[in-house]
Order: C-alpha cells, then structure tokens, then sequence
DNA sequence: CGAATGACAAAAATCAAAAAATGTCATTTG
DNA sequence: CAAATGACATTTTTTGATTTTTGTCATTCG
C-alpha cells in the first residue's frame, strides 16, 4: 500500500519521522510510527535506512545542520567588520540556539542530547566543522591584526571547549539557573584578554 | 543488638556506607545494607539522619572534601612563589582528581556524578568553595603584579567555568577519548594570555 | 526488475503481581 | 531517659509473563 506512485525518498521518510518524534518523543516513537505517517510497511524503511539506530542520527544531523550549522555558518562567512564582535555573535548565537531549543523544542533536544552520548561519531563531525567556522572567523582577525597571531584552529578549538559549559547538551539542566549571562560575560572577558 | 556500647557517630556511619556503597554501587545499597555493617536495626540510622538522601549526600559531601577540597587547599594556600605556577598546578590537580576517580573509584564517581544533578544546593556550596580558592591564588598574583588587575573572584568563576569541560563529572564520558592534555594546553594558553 | 510487502524470529519494552526498601513511631532496653 | 528496636504502612524495585518493536527476507506487485 504505497501512498502514491513517486518513490520514496529520504528526506520524506527524515520529514515524517521528526513530526512522529516531536509529536510523541524519541522513547516512544517506532518504526512502525513513522511508517504509518507515510502509509508504507515498516520493512520498507529498512530499505533506506540500516537501523532505527541510523533514522535517528539523520534525522539529529539534518535538525543539527538546518538549526545550528547553516545560521552560524552565515555569520562566519560574513566578510569585513570587526572579527571581535562576529566572534561573539557567533558564540551568542550558539548558545541562544541550543538554550532555546531545549526549552521549547524539547523533544528534538533530548533526542540530540542522547545522540551526543551514543553517536561520538557523528557529533565529533559536527563539533569540527563549527570549529572550522570559529577558525574561520579567527584568522580574519589575525589578518587584519585584530587578534593575536596564533595557530587558528587550537585557538577556535579552546575557545569552543572554553564555553562548553553554555552550549553542551550535557549542561541543559544547569542553564535557566544561575546568571548564565553574567557567566558567559565573565568568561567572555577572560578569553578575550588571551585573543586580543 | 548494638556492635558495643559506645554510642554510634555519624562518622562511624559513614565509613559503613561508604564501604557498602564501594562494594555495591550507588543503585544496589539500602539503608538496611548499611545497618546490616553497623549490626544495628536500620530504624537506628534515621536518628542519625533524616532520609537516605541525607546519608547520600553526607557520603558524597565527607569524600569530596577529604578527596578534592583538601589536597587542593594545599595547593591554595602556599605562600610564595610564581602565582601562575600554582594556578595551573590547582587546576592540574583537580582534573586529575576527577579523571582518576572517574577511573578508578568508580561507584563513589558515580554517586557524585548523581548527586551533582540532585542535590544542587549542595553542590554549589562546594562549588562556591573551589572558586575562593582559586580566587585566593589570583589575588596573590594580582597583589604580586604577576597577573592584571580586575575583580578576583569574577575571575576565578570564569576560570573555574571555562575548564568545566576537564573536571565536570557531566563530561566524564569524553575523557579519555580524545586529547584531553592537548585540550587543555590549548584552553590554558588561551586563558593566561587573559590573565597576564 | 526494482520497489514494497508482510510473515516471521529475536530483542526490547511494558505491566501487574510480588518482594524489598524507606520512613515512622510506640515500645523496649541498658 | 537517651538510645535503639522492630512491627508496620507506604513507596519503590524486582520479577516474570505478555506484548510490542526491531530487523530479515522470501514473496508479491506494478
């Protein structure tokens, strides 16, 4: 019983299974869920997809690239201004994303969250390509004498590991509690005095 | 059926938790486990303490300081010497606190990683407590013209903050993966340019 | 023939009954 | 009488039977 005659392709079956999660929860959701959406049999998924295993992290990677990677890489790529204030608008932007998702887009969080700790994989992917485009912001600076001359990915690298504690996933419980912002501030401060 | 007549101490208590929870994990030990040690009724503990949460907490409490506050206050409270020095060998000493009893004494890791999510109050005092330590270093430099000037204590919280990454128990799961001497190289030059 | 199906075995999640643990307190003990 | 007990009610965990889900693949469909 296929829904229509077009084949089915991933990105329809990734569309289908993020509604399905984010309507009943990454625990709760199945194979069959999500086949039922599309109106194929479950068997059929195992067709584009090796495991759920796999249907989770693309579903995460493709939510990870459109929500977090793309906005950021529009800042980084951006040319002329002041390196300093991208940089921290870059991280601003970071850690609002991934604080507001977790607040409202919970489901699709929890379900990033754990696939941080199962998929080191995928996520050391992801971590290394914001790290390019903190490098990227970087080394304009230094170009233009900005920033402190150095080598551009160590320095992106610390910084990113640096502010840790406002963008992992790990951290989620303790965000909304103290005075993050002063936080991020103070330690803002701190990092510049080493970049500038 | 008491073991004598001397009264039971909190401390005697503890050592007995400590002991069970060593030998069977954070999960697996009751109250009754405990009294069974202490070869007295499990009623009798809750003289002692209010709820098992409260001996939980003790436990972790008693180890952290005796584990991780004192050796570290050790380090705090040198006189003399390079400030700098005595930072990084503080932030040394702690991270490799944490990462060899992550290793090593696994159940009470594992309790303490628990109890950092539960018990914030807790957690915050000691917290709260590392932080005039490292402030305490800071204004020996600051007083010594090693280190610029600025508001000690803000400061040391952004240093604390900033290496989360190396001594959080939220992040154990990545240590020992990657890079982590490297990592925290790189983090560490970043943060002395901001603080010399 | 390529795409989809659905019957099937194996693995995992669920649920309700049973067992164990927590926490209280009237009673006992030294 | 201060300290400890252990019987008891309540809550939580364990257990094992049952159901659901995952993943495979021989067969069907267009």
């Amino acid at each position: 019983m296929m829904k229509n005659d077009l084949p089915l392709s991933k990105d329809e079956i990734l569309d289908a299974a993020e509604q399905v999660l984010r309507r009943y929860g990454p625990d709760k959701t199945s194979v069959v869920d999500v086949a039922k959406v599309l109106q194929v049999s479950h068997g059929t998924l195992y067709r584009h997809f090796e495991s759920k295993a796999a249907l989770r992290e693309a579903v995460t990677s493709r939510w990870l690239h459109t929500s977090i990677v793309v906005p950021l890489d529009a800042i980084a790529g951006e040319i002329g201004g002041s390196s300093v204030d991208r940089l921290r608008l870059w991280l601003e932007t970071l850690i609002q994303a991934k604080q507001k998702f977790a607040a409202e887009d919970i489901e699709m969080f929890a379900m990033y969250a754990n696939v941080t700790v199962i998929e080191v994989e995928m996520i050391s992917t992801h971590v290394y390509r914001l790290i390019k485009q903190l490098a990227q912001i970087i080394e304009q600076g230094m170009a233009s004498k900005e920033l402190k001359q150095g080598d551009s990915e160590s320095i992106a690298r610390a910084v990113f590991l640096a502010t840790s504690r406002f963008h992992h996933p790990s951290h989620a419980a303790e965000w909304g509690m103290g005075n993050m912002t002063e936080d991020f501030e103070n330690v803002w401060q701190l990092l510049l005095g080493g970049l500038i």
